[in-house]
DNA sequence: GATCGTTGTTTTAAGCATAAAATAACTTCA
DNA sequence: TGAAGTTATTTTATGCTTAAAACAACGATC
């Protein structure tokens, strides 16, 4: 009966997540949230490597980039798997190297390429760090059951993929 | 062409997340992909900023909370809401207000209270940068089912309040 | 009504991050 | 071979971010 008048054209004061337009909204809400739970997490890790390490975030994923790969990277893959910019990773790499947490040497084959590889002690540090990082986040997650972790780290890589898929040509349409 | 998620059931080179310790490291693997999809959209949203509107996400995030609360913003309260520290807004706002897009002005009240305020360009802009940030966001997660989005944006909600819970008498223990 | 602890903001020093331009080594192809 | 184009990295300029210290105004208590 009232369908007449609930059209399009309600003055939504409630938009509250950007304060913009009508509608539904529900991307922006899933954004706003992933964002608020991803800094929090963020915040808990920082925090903890600044207290217990006295180190940072960024220096932290360049050592586990390196672990994980088991194997020496270039500067570019580094940048591309850390997903900052190439610049970003020449200060990063430099203040890890004066540390002797890493080291970088040119490559035989190309010798435009820096191979940066984990030094021992990088590597026993990043050892005792992982292990404090998993009792965080773990402790941070403690309230999930384990179905919703699953659930959510499905949904996760659906995201994922669906924002890959949404960027492969949206360059272009500048 | 990452990440694990390309084959469901690649053979589990297992303490792939971090390097460390077996075991199961849901909780890490979550926390991992969670870090992406942010970093992914982020990096959308801030690309679109600089190419349409020559701005910044913190800037922009500074005007949304603005328009959001529909009243003027004491520093303190901005630095909450935006989840970073105090300093970091001075010269935020500082730069805003350079633009003339929002104005800053000390409180009758508790004179070392600064509160901000959106000015009519910064509301202006705002609404156009929103609009645009909308239909990005969409964008990013159009291959996503409702139902899908719903569960997100009900899994993330949780996780919220678990890290929240898991944090509040976290901070004594150092 | 002076002192004490608290709260709100700014300053400082260092590091992180970006985009864009510059440099340097490689590849192609005529 | 050598000019043109491509790729890997660094440099430059600017802005964001943090933690910690400094500053300034408030509120309470004695």
């Amino acid at each position: 009966m009232d369908d007449a008048s609930r059209r399009a054209d309600a003055p939504r004061t409630d938009d509250f997540e950007t304060g913009l337009g009508a509608g539904d909204g529900l991307e922006l809400r899933v954004w706003l949230r992933l964002l608020t739970c991803s800094t929090l997490i963020e915040h808990g890790v920082r925090h903890g490597l600044h207290r217990s390490f006295e180190t940072t975030l960024p220096r932290f994923d360049v050592l586990a980039q390196l672990q994980r790969a088991g194997k020496p990277l270039s500067m570019g893959e580094l940048s591309r798997r850390l997903m900052v910019t190439n610049g970003n990773i020449t200060g990063l790499v430099d203040r890890l190297k004066s540390e002797g947490l890493v080291d970088r040497r040119r490559s035989d084959g190309d010798r435009r390429v820096q191979m940066v590889s984990l030094e021992p002690a990088g590597a026993e540090l990043f050892g005792r760090m992982a292990a404090d990082n998993r009792r965080w986040v773990t402790g941070m997650m403690a309230g999930l059951s384990r179905k919703e972790k699953e659930s959510l780290f499905a949904l996760l890589g659906r995201l994922k993929t669906a924002v890959l898929d949404a960027g492969a040509d949206d360059g272009e349409t500048g």
